[in-house]
DNA sequence: CAACGGACCTGCCTGC
DNA sequence: TGCAGGCAGGTCCGTT
């Protein structure tokens, strides 16, 4: 489900509710995540307090006195703010609860999420460690696409979804971003000019910071912390559009599996050939 | 190194 | 109506 903007939307949304505040307790109701949530954490939480709510690509890290809860939603996950007494609801897996009566609940479906604890710094831990660059920074730029790519036959599309190259790109950015600066999902990465690289590394930006403004994408379920949808869907270029028209050109949009995922472009405005 | 497939889960939709 | 198969916003891990 979340990607950059989908996570910055329920980082931002959570912020104000829990920064500052102390933690009670934390209630565990399904321990296994895509890794088992720590029993210690239960006991090491309470009395610490929330010092910052930050963002690490598609975690959420929420910051204490004694290290570090590191969050991840998975496909499926999700954070919502909570009122006292209200309905427990299927995959509600966690409550983080705060001595105000703050509720913060994670809810996730499919279980791929995780919430981990580290007391090291967090930019130190194994799965934060070789993220690559935030896709909104400086160091995101086409000097470092066009270096990093350039012994990668890869698809562009793929290297884009690797965090290790930049984090917070998933499955529908990086057919947005793409489409955006008209270059085809396949093409290998190794083949885009310092041009396009530019175009490409602008509008992966461009459209991160318009899904954020607009709260992110819902597709299916993506809900803020409030329970309120994303509208970024109403601006999807590509994404789910196969068979239709291009907004821009009108030719029929195409569907193509690109690492076991589908990807979505315009054959018109996206040439394979440069 | 880079590239690929499989794995982890639940639920929904399609087609037989 | 049931059931198999495919698909879904992620990403780690093992193997080539």
């Amino acid at each position: 489900m979340p990607e950059l903007p989908e996570v910055e939307t329920c980082r931002a949304g959570i912020e104000p509710y829990i920064l500052g505040k102390r933690f009670r307790r934390l209630l565990i109701r399904e321990a296994r995540l895509r890794w088992p949530i720590a029993p210690e954490l239960s006991l090491l939480l309470p009395g610490l307090c929330v010092l910052a709510v930050k963002r690490r690509g598609k975690y959420i890290l929420l910051e204490t006195e004694a290290g570090h809860v590191l969050l991840h939603l998975g496909m499926s996950g999700n954070l919502r703010i909570a009122t006292a007494g209200q309905q427990v609801r299927k995959h509600d897996h966690a409550d983080f609860e705060f001595t105000d009566g703050t509720l913060l609940r994670f809810n996730d479906q499919r279980r791929f999420g995780s919430l981990l604890w580290t007391a090291e710094p967090p930019e130190e831990h194994a799965l934060l460690r070789d993220l690559g660059p935030e896709p909104l920074s400086e160091s995101f730029n086409a000097a470092y696409l066009h270096h990093l790519a350039r012994r990668r036959a890869a698809a562009v599309k793929l290297l884009l979804m690797d965090s290790r190259a930049v984090v917070g790109v998933g499955n529908i950015y990086a057919s947005e971003a793409l489409f955006a600066a008209g270059v085809h999902p396949g093409r290998p990465a190794r083949d885009l000019t310092l041009a396009e690289w530019e175009s490409t590394a602008g509008c992966v930006k461009s459209i991160l910071r318009q899904a954020i403004a607009q709260g992110g994408t819902t597709l299916r379920d993506f809900v803020n912390e409030q329970g309120k949808p994303g509208y970024f869907q109403q601006q999807l270029g590509v994404y789910g559009r196969a068979g239709e028209a291009c907004r821009r050109c009108g030719a029929l949009i195409e569907q193509v599996r690109l690492g076991q995922r589908s990807s979505f472009y315009c054959p018109v405005c996206q040439p394979v050939a440069a």
